[in-house]
DNA sequence: GTCGAAGCAAGAGCAGTGCTCTCGTTTTTG
DNA sequence: CAAAAACGAGAGCACTGCTCTTGCTTCGAC
């Protein structure tokens, strides 16, 4: 940890940090569309060229908030994860602040998960930070499994080829099964896609207690990925 | 249905048609974001102002590509269903070939499910054309359950009161208990949601073979729907 | 048929964007 | 102390969505 030696150093993480908490304020009440590098700069006093020399470009800028959102999302997930209690009850958690975050950061979850907006790839750069909420859930599983709780239904096999060994990596040392480790991919997946649903108003005339069905589809995945109630 | 009387009313709608279908060009290349009306018009030879006669606005264009593609995938949808076969070789195909059509069409599908880009609601516009891809999956449910082929495995309830009675309405006549209803909901929100992930790169360290995670998919939900294999 | 009204295309223009380049100024470094 | 690097500001480019005005064409009622 080398600490700025320089005032020149030191002002530059100010301005930078300036920078992205303004862009950030932006985000959250435009949305990515809305955010304009020109605007930011406007608030901050400073020249729009200026801004340049903080970050190459706008999706510099995005993606700086895509880090952002999502150690916020992981540290929401993990933050609500109590390891003493059920894991029925630690799941519930889990999911319950992952919505709340995504509902009150509307606009970071569309980062997130929506559509790619400009081209960036955004590679293996978040793949530490990106995996903290999935995780979480993998670690109550994994936790359940080995005090015995784990009592997955039937259901069809997934071929072992169809996963990454990547993804055996990642979830090293839990010694989950293919299907299980298939069961807990697509557990993400609807916890992220129900979300969406709720928030891009697909479940307008559909779902009229949002928070209950999303209470529901958690235990549903719960159940489904060998969590008893 | 008014034929066109004058030559200047079938003018228009021609003229209509080639901004749509220019546009829906440009969407299936750039994007939502890179789908510029003034570059439409450069292609038509025609002056950028002129378009402001058959669109309002860029959104109303955006919402025309819209219910054209909802139109789209959920033809792909009804097209895929063949009545006269087994309840999950009807439920694979509807499941395949929608994804096939949002891999062929990934623009068009992140209109669809991501990030709704400008503001606008489309409200009940679309709720009609919306819907011919998830009814497609529930009349093969429903189909199955006259047969007595339907037997879903057992998991937690679903209040009644968490879903609208216009979702009742929209599943007139197919009988569905609750529990039945919620789970077509959530297999809705899986198919689009496991596409999403696809093509937004979310599986790319955790999938290897996408078409066959992609299957396992469809047939768990298929389980869980109470579509015996 | 005539003639006013409506529909239409084109162009200029406004306000805004991301981004680049240049030009002085300030700070750091050898 | 001087060379070098970092910096902020401003002008400028090419682009966007959208509006307004200006003429021209077509339509429909008298």
């Amino acid at each position: 940890m080398n600490a700025p030696r320089t005032a020149r150093a030191r002002a530059r993480i100010e301005l930078t940090r300036e920078i992205l908490s303004t862009a950030r304020r932006q985000l959250g009440e435009a949305g990515a569309a809305g955010l304009s590098l020109r605007s930011v700069a406007r608030e901050l006093g400073m020249a729009s060229s200026a801004i340049y020399r903080y970050f190459a470009s706008r999706d510099d800028l995005l993606t700086a908030l895509l880090v952002e959102s999502y150690t916020e999302i992981g540290e929401a997930a993990e933050g609500a994860d109590d390891p003493g209690r059920a894991p029925i009850e630690r799941w519930l958690a889990v999911w319950r602040a992952t919505r709340e975050w995504s509902l009150a950061n509307r606009h970071e979850y569309a980062l997130l998960f929506g559509t790619p907006v400009p081209g960036y790839a955004a590679p293996h750069i978040t793949a530490e930070v990106a995996g903290r909420m999935p995780l979480t859930l993998a670690r109550i599983t994994a936790d359940a499994k080995r005090s015995g709780d784990l009592s997955p239904p039937p259901g069809p096999a997934c071929d072992a080829s169809a996963i990454t060994p990547e993804m055996r990596v990642m979830l090293e040392g839990m010694e989950f099964s293919v299907e299980e480790t298939a069961r807990l991919i697509l557990a993400w997946n609807r916890l992220v896609g129900i979300i969406g649903y709720e928030l891009h108003g697909h479940l307008a005339n559909v779902t009229a207690d949002d928070a209950a069905f999303f209470d529901y589809t958690a235990r549903t995945e719960a159940a489904f990925n060998g969590i008893a109630v």
